[in-house]
Parts: structure tokens; sequence; C-alpha cells
DNA sequence: AGGCGCTTGTGAAGGTGTGCACAAATCGCG
DNA sequence: CGCGATTTGTGCACACCTTCACAAGCGCCT
């Protein structure tokens, strides 16, 4: 959500084979959010050694039911062996390929705040098919800092090494004044995908793909709960929940 | 998404009356995760010094089409005026009072890594309606550090600093692996609402709120459309956008 | 006072996503 | 070789969300 309409191609035959320059399963934008999810807890079974798995045990690492994790894969096509399960190794091949993985991706990151310094430093990136590649700041004191064996360049530069490095994807740290002008000058140099962690709506071209990440949001849908929470237990029978340790779902 | 269930009541039919004793209108999810973008838009617009915005105007700000926002200000009650549009202060209170942040809320963080250290220091929590009255770690090298003037302590003294803070809203970011024992603590702490960034699922009883952010998985949403992108782009006649400058203003 | 333009609030239609329940397919075993 | 246990893939019904289109309400101007 918060996206734009996403093309989708002409009619593709869903039958037909991957791997096809061309063909591209148009699959529902609830799936391809749901992907990675799937893509880390198989990975996570790959570890722990398993070749197969269900849909049950895969939807129980992935958080999800059977039923949507079932639905949602056969919309890649049918990789499953009915009776046995999924072969692991297959499906995460199939995975990253639809999601673009593999190729590593080059990512660069503009702004080094606070938050941009330990986006710069985190791992997971790495270590889930992206590189970053080039650092950039407005501020002159940040630029020549070294983070994490990455000097910080000033945003000037930024077409320039965009166009060198081949970065397709930007990733906007900056306050939340500076994020449009940030935008403008990425999608200049031919970004076109966005992460905007600033708190404010961007304006782009209808081709270039804008997620935002807004923690301030995530804790404010959470107050909310918590507020709807507290108006309920106000009233009905005596206090809430025993705080007991019951494990809901199945770890 | 990518929250388990939020039982609502019983089984309210649904028809049946909403706010149950307490009155609170029982929103829709969705609206619910856009309430906090109009409070922002909201903001910004009160400060530009407009008494009043349209509907129109104000799915500008927030980044949505008008149609949607004023169903979603119909959910609260009627705050509008035919004719004019909404008053800025009186729809910023509503929407605050809602999202139940006419109360500063408690929060702790749990894990002190690099980007522990970053939403520490984020001051976005602070100005909208949350203040970090905790931080915590398990590492003894960790413990005693001071951050933004908080002093970082040992998890063990979770339970009883919970308590006497009165937190209800915990965030994660430690590493995947201790993630989840860091939520059990907290339950038993009798936090209700998580945000965690860890890259996993958490197993929490019925009554808590979990939301996820999970920084790699954007990065993998966004890297699907650049694949999609480039191979449409591959086949299809002449193309690639002019990289004009034309501000598509999101959907 | 009355009419006119503007903007909200909402019924209805269409689209997307979810979950159930079951047929189809596969494996292992006697 | 056939049977039963197991598990995938999917048709269908339902719930939720979005969008359109318009009537109802409000303020202003004459």
């Amino acid at each position: 959500m918060s996206q734009q309409r996403h093309g989708s191609t002409p009619g593709n035959g869903p039958g037909e084979r991957a791997g096809a320059v061309t063909a591209f399963p148009d699959l529902p934008e609830a799936t391809i959010a749901r992907l990675p999810e799937y893509l880390r807890a198989l990975h996570n079974l790959g570890e722990a050694g398993g070749d197969t798995v269900s849909s049950e045990g895969l939807a129980a690492a992935a958080g999800v039911n059977s039923a949507k994790l079932r639905k949602d894969l056969s919309h890649l096509g049918s990789y499953g062996t009915r009776g046995v399960g999924y072969d692991v190794a297959l499906l995460i091949e199939q995975i990253e390929y639809v999601l673009g993985l593999d190729q590593r991706r080059a990512v660069c990151l503009v702004g080094l705040g606070n938050l941009g310094h330990a986006l710069a430093g985190y791992d997971g990136f790495a270590s889930r098919g992206f590189k970053i590649v080039a650092l950039f700041d407005a501020d002159a004191s940040k630029v020549g800092e070294e983070i994490q064996g990455l000097l910080v360049r000033h945003i000037e530069d930024l077409g320039r090494v965009a166009v060198e490095e081949n970065i397709a994807i930007g990733v906007i740290a900056t306050p939340a004044d500076a994020a449009q002008a940030v935008a403008d000058v990425l999608v200049d140099a031919g970004v076109t995908s966005i992460l905007n962690f600033a708190p404010c709506v961007l304006s782009v071209p209808a081709n270039v793909d804008v997620r935002k990440v807004d923690l301030a949001i995530e804790l404010q849908i959470l107050s909310f709960h918590e507020h709807r929470k507290a108006s309920l237990t106000a009233l009905p029978g005596g206090r809430s929940a025993p705080a007991g340790n019951q494990e809901a779902v199945g770890s």
C-alpha cells in the first residue's frame, strides 16, 4: 500500500515456465509483500536441515495460515509435490528469481544522521541481496567521513556516481524537509525505486516506486490498540488477562 | 497486515452496534493505519497557518485520494462543515484522541546495537506522542552506557522497571535469535504492544499486538518491482520515461 | 430571503484479498 | 498393482477496501 499502481504486463499465460525473459506472472500485491517473509523462513528451514517443507510447516514459520501460503505459491507456478511438500532449495531459488534477488542490487543511502548511520551498518541488507555502494549527505561536515568502509560523498556527486555504479534503489534517511529535494535528485539520476524513512509524502514520476517506512506511525497504530484495549478492559468484568505466558501460536 | 488477529470483542456480529459500552468507533484497520498520516499532514497545515482544509487539500498532503479520506474521517464522526472543509485544530484533537495520543505513552527499547542506538536518538518519537523511558540490553558491556541521557540497564531489570514506569509498549531491536526471548520477557512484564524490528515472527498471547518492521523486506519488495520494470522495458517498443520531473502526485 | 457554488457525507458498485473445503496428485506399503 | 494416507492446488463464498457519483448541507452574495 501507499504505492502507486503497478501496470502488470498484458495477459501472460500463467502456466508458462518462469525464466522466460518476458513472461512475468502478475502477482497480487499482497502476495508480493509476503514472499520475502517466506524466503526468510525457507532459509531458516534450510539451515535446519530439512529438504522439504509442507505448506503447514512453512506457513507456521512465516506466521501466516497454510491456505494463504499455498495460494500465494500457486501464483508462481507449481513448485510443490502433492503428498510431500515443497522442495526447500527449489522454492528458495524460485522466490529469489521472482523477487529479482538473483542479481545483487546496488543501493545508495542519502542522509547520515542517526538513522542513516544505523542503516549503513545494518548487515541485514548485505545478507539478503543488497549492497550499499554509496553514501551521500548534504552536510559538508559529514562529507569525507568513513562509515563501514564507505566514504560519505556530497550529494552533488550523486548523479555521476549513480550512473557509474548502476544504482537503481535509493534510501532516503534525511529530515522531512530535505526529502523531496533528495527524491528529485535521485529520480534525475535514474533511480527508479525509493525507500523513504522521512515522515512526508514524496511526489515522483509514475514509473518510480516509493515505499515509506515511518517509525512513529507504527507506534501510533499500536497506541490506538492500546487505547482500545484500555477502554474495553475498563468496563467488562474484572481485570485484564492474567498475564500468563500461554504462547498463543505454536512456536 | 502482518499482524495477528485483532480479536475485536468476542464474536460480535457485523451489523450489531459498534461502540461497546465505551462507545469506541470500531474503525477499519486500513483507516487506522492512515490516521497517523492525516495527523502529520494536519500538523504541517496547521503550522502553515490554515484554519480549515478541504478533503481535497488534506488528501493531497497525506498522499491519498479525497474520497478515501472523507470516508475515513466519516468513521470518526462528522467533524467537517459542508461547503467549507475541516477545522484543522478540531480534527487534530479528534484524531489524537482516537489514537490515544492525548496521553503521552511510555515506551521501552530493547537491544542497543546499531539500530537501537538510532532509535534511541530518533526525535520523531518524542515529537509525536511517545517517550522512551528505558533502555535494555542483555550484553553486560553495554549496560551502564548512557545514551541520550538514558542509562542502559540489564534486561533482567525489565520486569521491575516496566511496572514502575507503566510501560505498555516495547520496541525490539535485537538480533533475530534473541527476539522471541525478549518478547516473552516483555509480555511477562505486562507489555501489551510490541514493535518488532527483528527479522522473525514472534509468538505472543492473543491480547498482545505486534507490529513488524523489516527493512530488508521493504527493499526486497522494491527489488521485485525493479525486476518487473526491467523485464518490461526490455521488450516493448522504445520507452524509458524522459526522466523529466513531472510530479505525478502519487495516488 | 432566495439562489448559487462549494464541499462533505454516504449509498452502491466493483475490486482485492482471505479462508474453507475438497478434488487431484503423489508416495509408501502390503 | 492397488489402496490409503498425505498434501498440494483451487473453486467458491465471503469480508474488506476502494472508488464513483450524487444528494444533503452550508455560507456567501445579491
